[in-house]
DNA sequence: TTAATTTACGCAAACGATTGCGTAAAATGG
DNA sequence: CCATTTTACGCAATCGTTTGCGTAAATTAA
């Protein structure tokens, strides 16, 4: 009994012989229809698989009972954990969420928000790419009706939703902790300047060494963007140049690179540089010598954006209250 | 000039006191309507930032321009460099990719199929959870509309698109390493079975193991589903019981599971004991000791599989041609 | 000049669902 | 027994597009 194509309303309609209004209202159990129809269309119903078509149904309301989320990359487990925390509460919530990534591209991720926008999802968790005045335009230029909660990298002015990590503390830690480990020549490898996760992990960095009375060497910093390339150069040069005793790096790839850069060199160097980076991979801890970790609550987190972006949807009252969540840091793998 | 509510055809219809059916004409470049006309509502478009609502659009149209890829997990890397193929492919012909993941729940997985059938995908890429029957039975109930193409995991029969990698093969070659290692109580980490990955690799294990004389010890080997807590368990009873000297993993997480049990081992076990497993993570190379790994085509397997899928999507012609491919993957870190 | 054709647009139906309103029949009240 | 309310359903509009068809006006042909 596999029908050619989904069953609508009005093929049950026909087949009972009543109304597609009458066919609706059983099947979403209204009051107006006597308990007997009811069973009758409810169970024809079952029987031939009626599913209702979500397009149509989005149409008519107005809303979609989904919502999407925009990451750079699904495969940095930062940004998978903050994902899989959307998921638990959204579904159970009864949305479903959507997962898009930019590459760091800001192209696509206009492409994205658009397509986010005209597709009428019902709101959007975004975690822009670098570039922070294209995006706001597009967010603009797509009406007011989009709710938006943003994670991670986030604006900064005061008049949106944001849930992080308290970058500056957790920098400032890592940093504080290489120094207590005897490090001084400690450097930098920053993610793209001008986004707000980079500042801060920079000012808690530098506040760090001022704090240790050890002055900050613009020499020993270093900003890369998603590129590879760029990382790899800013990592020889350092070598070749400054050869550091410590690398506090900004990033989950950012942390690998480096550890690897450092892997590369010669015995005791090789052993003696300590590198501390942001990361959620769950397998850093295999690492020998040890990569130490600047751990981001990340499922936490996710939760938290849902949650702010599900209220927002949901709210009756057009008072808007703008949250701001700041959650700390754990550092990991300081043996 | 920010709208307060997306503005629609009627609108631009009624400032510039034409029909709506002029304007969507006149939108999508019709050689109906007069050149002069076009450049007035055009213009006025863009000026007030119109974008069609692409539900009522496909709503219309009976189709949505995008495809769903569900995978069990977005953090596995290998299903990363997946979706990355799928999006290469599927963005470069108007297409936008939608990511589901089932955490390997074969309840996610139906309610994401429903899903995906009632929102009218156009198409649907699917790495099934264990449960093949279920799953089967969803597919069939949700009509035949919805094109799908299945990966990695794929079933039995021949009446579908499938493309996975050889992993017989692949198998077979990593077990023939380790016997080239000198190792011969080689444990196999398996994970679920019954689904195609776990039977073509327990295959090609066992035929390395008898081509070199080596009898197949069943106690040796061991199905885990995805829960940590059984692997872990497995991974006890083996050391406890039979000291394997290599260990064959049949997934990423299984492979990071099981070097990080030997890890944990005495000397001089810990570093006699070789492990080989099937991992697309991008630094797994920089565990000391190795991890081997056995490295799908994950991006190109991703290609293809959109490719399929799109193929069948906009082909005119109904007569069904079935596609089988099968990918090489490649042994890394043997040193 | 008149008939045939082309141009440029509007009307209304359709996609598949929901819902306000109208109304017979049935139930209830006095 | 008649008036009123309730019950149970159907009609038609609606969400925002697209598109087949109809038709005035403008153009061309004869």
């Amino acid at each position: 009994m596999d029908q050619e194509r989904p069953v609508k309303l009005s093929d049950i309609s026909k087949a009972l012989n009543l109304s597609v209004s009458t066919v609706s209202r059983a099947l979403n159990d209204s009051h107006e229809i006597g308990e007997e129809t009811k069973r009758i269309v409810q169970s024809y119903a079952a029987r031939v698989n009626y599913r209702p078509n979500l397009i149509a149904q989005s149409l008519k309301e107005m809303n979609t009972r989904y919502i999407a989320i925009i990451v750079p990359e699904i495969s940095n487990s930062f940004f998978a954990e903050i994902v899989n925390g959307v998921e638990f509460v959204a579904n159970s919530q009864g949305y479903h969420v959507v997962i898009y990534q930019t590459h760091d591209s800001t192209e696509r991720e206009i492409n994205i928000i658009r397509d986010v926008a005209r597709r009428k999802a019902d709101g959007l968790l975004l975690s822009p790419s670098t570039n922070q005045k294209e995006v706001n335009e597009v967010m603009k230029s797509i009406g007011a009706k989009l709710p938006v909660v943003y994670f991670d990298r986030v604006p900064s002015d005061n008049y949106c939703h944001k849930v992080v990590c308290d970058n500056y503390q957790a920098a400032f830690d890592a940093t504080t902790w290489l120094i207590k480990q005897g490090k001084r020549r400690i450097a930098h490898m920053a993610g793209p300047s001008g986004i707000s996760i980079s500042i801060e992990r920079m000012a808690g960095y530098s506040a760090a060494l001022l704090n240790a009375g050890i002055s900050v060497d613009p020499n020993l910093i270093r900003y890369s963007n998603f590129l590879a390339r760029e990382a790899w150069d800013n990592l020889r040069d350092l070598e070749e140049k400054y050869q550091p005793d410590a690398y506090f790096a900004s990033s989950d790839r950012l942390s690998f690179y480096c550890y690897e850069a450092v892997q590369k060199l010669q015995e005791p160097r090789a052993s003696e540089v300590k590198i501390v980076g942001f990361t959620n991979a769950p397998f850093a801890h295999l690492l020998r010598p040890k990569l130490s970790a600047i751990v981001q609550p990340a499922f936490d987190m996710g939760k938290i954006a849902a949650e702010m972006l599900l209220n927002t949807i949901t709210k009756k009252n057009k008072d808007i209250e703008y949250g701001f969540i700041k959650l700390p840091a754990v550092l990991k793998n300081t043996e």
